[in-house]
RNA sequence: GCGGUUGUAGCUCAGUUGGAUAGAGCAUCUGCCUCCUAAGCAGAGGGUCGCGCGUUCGACUCGCGCCAAUCGCACCA
């Protein structure tokens, strides 16, 4: 059982004892939590319980404090001090330690999985990025992010499927075949004024001239309309293949590419707005369908199908969803950039209107990502085409420390990412502080090798007596229920933290204790050691995404 | 105007059931390679936690007001 839960129990037993005994008033508890004290100096494990209860049982917490010490029955603990205003700082043991570090051992590489969870599926979408052209810095950030909560919550146990949303219907794909067409015509001198919400990327001129290459002018005699639809299908298909390829070499898989198109196809917008009337909450007012909304809180009613009676964007955002739920998700994770959160009221709304509980969909939002260069913001306008692609991005800075620097900020801070300091100063980039620890680890594992010395899994560990080696099996004791809390609180960050944290902790005991070359007992314990860390650390970068490598 | 997010060291950011002396990296300064990878280690300086009021034994954390930054407020997606 977990140091920690022994020892709130036993807190618990204590008080009730006390009570028992009259010794103290009886009342309601609070529960006890057990946290990892600020200092070395305020013991292994410590309680702010009596503070807490204070006022329930009117009683002053270091008189109730007093109790708890009084009382403690627990074979694990050496000492309990009280401190400050009623502060319980317990002192452990030292097998306890010896003892969490040779469990740790005995799960491998598997330190970090916790059980499965039954019951919920769980999906999470993200990025959904439209295939009109190639993902820029902003989704990059929410691959990064989105694919190392999937990859956190499954180690968490959760039950998690990755979808991507693909927008290949309405407005904006006419605009992308319309661009595409001016800039065919264009490459045979055949004026055509640019669409007004046409895309002026470079990537729309490399289409069209792939598209020249492979079949010549054989567009030219076609019906403008014709010419259009068959664009739209070569161009959504070509950047999408490029979306997949982008996404795959940034480490960020999916699990199901989900097509908009298939929706309208199946009729599935109509009958989500169908369900929605039977429902009561669909009118009509100037001609158009209408929402309420409201009655669940938005600010407006919206429209989802409008006077000239196309669905907009909101009718088949509905009717995706309700498909979510329909595939048997009990719990859709969205992760979406700040630019929509205005959005969420009303897609709670339509989530509610059909039936679902509001907390079955959890849209998680992500603020914005700013360039810098040479201290100066980079302007990006996704209209004239100027965004700094994922692309270039990766080609600059490498995929293991761009997706380390979008991860480990939290999702509500807004990014700044400074392509200079990241291009320049690459070896501070933090993920290389952690590589190479596990690459220093890797070194030492070798040599080992060499010398033919291996494990004992039942070496003596408790020769482990040097401040740092302690601070390093506390620190590989934390982190399972790191993993518990980061992936139920959906803060991937955490990990990228936690990552960076047990490295320094690793260089600073490589600097003071050398596994080659010492006593063979301490040797066999040292070694012991590294490879919790190791497996370890491959463990956090696994779930970062961000490759552990074995050389640098 | 209304709403979301943010405001912590010179810069970029951590810091959740409210808890003990507010932490890292970068930058600056001082030391450490005859020894497992110096992409490393040890140390120093640097703070009215945006401002004010309130709740509390105790507030960076909770409430209210204000200021600033940012993103939204379509029959676009």
């Amino acid at each position: 059982m977990d140091i920690k839960n022994v020892l709130s129990e036993a807190v618990a037993a204590a008080v009730q004892k006390a009570m028992e005994e009259g010794k103290l008033n009886r009342g309601d508890l609070n529960p006890v939590v057990l946290t990892v004290p600020p200092q070395k100096a305020f013991g292994d494990f410590a309680t702010n319980f009596a503070l807490q209860a204070a006022k329930n049982l009117h009683c002053a917490p270091r008189v109730i404090a007093g109790a708890v010490k009084e009382n403690l029955a627990c074979p694990c603990v050496e000492k309990v001090e009280i401190a400050g205003p009623g502060f319980l700082n317990f002192y452990l043991k030292s097998d306890w330690l010896y003892q969490s570090l040779s469990d740790i051992l005995k799960k491998g590489t598997s330190y970090g999985n916790l059980p499965k969870k039954d019951g919920e599926k769980i999906q999470i979408e993200f990025v959904s990025a439209n295939p009109t052209g190639p993902l820029h810095v902003g989704h990059g950030r929410g691959a990064a992010v989105g694919s190392a909560l999937a990859n956190l919550m499954k180690a968490a146990g959760y039950d998690v499927t990755r979808e991507y949303y693909i927008n290949d219907a309405g407005n904006q794909m006419h605009n992308l075949a319309a661009s595409v067409n001016a800039r065919y015509l264009e490459l045979f001198n055949i004026p055509c004024p640019f669409p007004e919400n046409g895309y002026h990327g470079e990537d729309i001129v490399v289409t069209a001239k792939r598209i020249r290459e492979k079949y010549g002018d054989a567009f030219l005699s076609m019906d403008e309309n014709e010419r259009l639809e068959k664009f739209q299908t070569l161009a959504k298909d070509e950047k999408l293949a490029a979306l997949r390829e982008d996404l795959a070499a940034f480490n960020c898989e999916f699990d199901v590419w989900f097509s908009e198109q298939s929706l309208h196809d199946a009729d599935k917008i109509n009958q989500a707005v169908e369900t929605l009337r039977e429902k009561g909450y669909i009118y009509e007012k100037e001609g158009a369908l209408w929402f309420k909304s409201t009655e669940f809180g938005d600010d407006k009613d919206r429209v989802v199908i409008r006077d000239n009676g196309l669905s907009t964007y909101f009718a088949a955002d509905i009717a995706y969803h309700k498909n979510k739920f329909e595939r048997g998700f009990d719990r859709v994770i969205n992760l979406w950039g700040a630019d929509h959160h205005g959005y969420i009221p009303r897609m709670k709304a339509a989530m509610q209107a059909l039936g679902y509980r509001p907390e079955q969909l959890e849209i998680l939002i992500l603020q914005m990502v700013s360039l810098y260069r040479n201290g100066e913001l980079v302007k990006m306008s996704k209209r004239t085409g100027k965004a700094v692609t994922l692309n270039e991005l990766i080609e600059e800075v490498g995929t293991d420390a761009a997706r380390f620097f979008f991860i480990m900020r939290s999702m509500d801070s807004q990014l700044d990412f400074d392509l200079t300091l990241a291009t320049e100063h690459s070896n501070d980039n933090p993920v290389y502080y952690v590589q190479y620890a596990h690459a220093r680890i890797c070194s030492i594992m070798r040599q080992m090798e060499e010398e033919k010395i291996q494990l004992d899994p039942d070496c003596d560990l408790t020769v482990l007596t040097e401040p740092v080696e302690v601070d390093l099996i506390k620190k590989l004791n934390t982190y399972e229920e790191l993993i518990e809390t980061a992936a139920a609180e959906r803060a991937p960050h955490k990990i990228a933290h936690y990552v960076y944290e047990l490295a320094g902790l690793f260089h600073s005991f490589y600097n003071q204790c050398r596994v080659l070359g010492v006593d063979p007992a301490v040797q066999q314990a040292r070694l012991a050691l590294i490879t919790a860390v190791g497996n370890t650390l491959r463990h956090g970068l696994m779930i970062l995404g961000v490759s552990a490598p074995e050389h640098m």
